[in-house]
DNA sequence: TAAGGTACATACATGAAAGTAAGTACCCAA
DNA sequence: TTGGGTACTTACTTTCATGTATGTACCTTA
């Protein structure tokens, strides 16, 4: 297995930003992390869409965790909630421009992760 | 607040490779993603280091919890560990070159998170 | 000889995240 | 009038990640 001898970059701020315990970044990427945030963070990536919809995408979701993580992404200004008082309800849930900063960032994490999964999982 | 109108892009393969509940990826985020996780692999990403030059640097953590991140990451292949025969022992961990690959991924995220978290929490 | 350093392991306890199940309120189609 | 759809909320339970505390084995310095 061949091995890095040398460090990336300095990375001095960063480490200061999100080394503290109780700092906001951690918050923030334990919000992204979360279980199923990365997955309606992607889902949405798609473009806006229902309850309805995300919850038959989002396979194996409970309705208390949609609506949970729904709400903590909407909190953090990443989705946008648009609700319209018509019977029945429609409400539509999209990625805000910070949402969209957000997952351009995170779909090629998550593309190389998808890659390389399973190689990494059975230790190859 | 903007809202996005549309898709960013075709998602389709990673929607099929990320959203089985007990798929690959999740376990590899999962590790990723985990408390300790990212602290110690950008904490790596400055150049190999000792047991305890980590210990010291990752404020908090506690001795199991690092020799325990320490070792999925390894079982991962994220991160190579060296350990001299000598005494007192002197074990060195660095990144693998799988782990350059992530860290690689990883920090423009974090960097976008560490720079906008404030105004994320405190909903600005 | 007592304290402190190296690098861990292991048993037990806790707490937060996630799951389960049920209820709400209204409408429509069979 | 029974079942299904819209979009949720709330109370309770379970599971798992993490924390705490202590032990190991050896060496060096005060």
């Amino acid at each position: 297995m061949k091995v890095s001898t040398q460090s990336v970059q300095p990375l001095a701020p960063l480490m200061g930003g999100i080394f503290p315990a109780a700092c906001p970044s951690r918050t923030v990427l334990d919000h992204v992390s979360s279980k199923w945030g990365v997955l309606i963070l992607v889902a949405l990536a798609q473009g806006p869409q229902r309850w309805s919809e995300l919850r038959r995408r989002t396979e194996g979701i409970s309705e208390k965790m949609l609506a949970q993580t729904l709400k903590t992404l909407e909190g953090d200004g990443f989705v946008h909630r648009d609700a319209q008082p018509i019977i029945p309800p429609r409400v539509d849930y999209s990625l805000t421009s910070r949402g969209l900063d957000l997952v351009a960032l995170l779909i090629p994490l998550l593309e190389w992760i998808n890659e390389n999964a399973e190689d990494i999982v059975n230790g190859s």
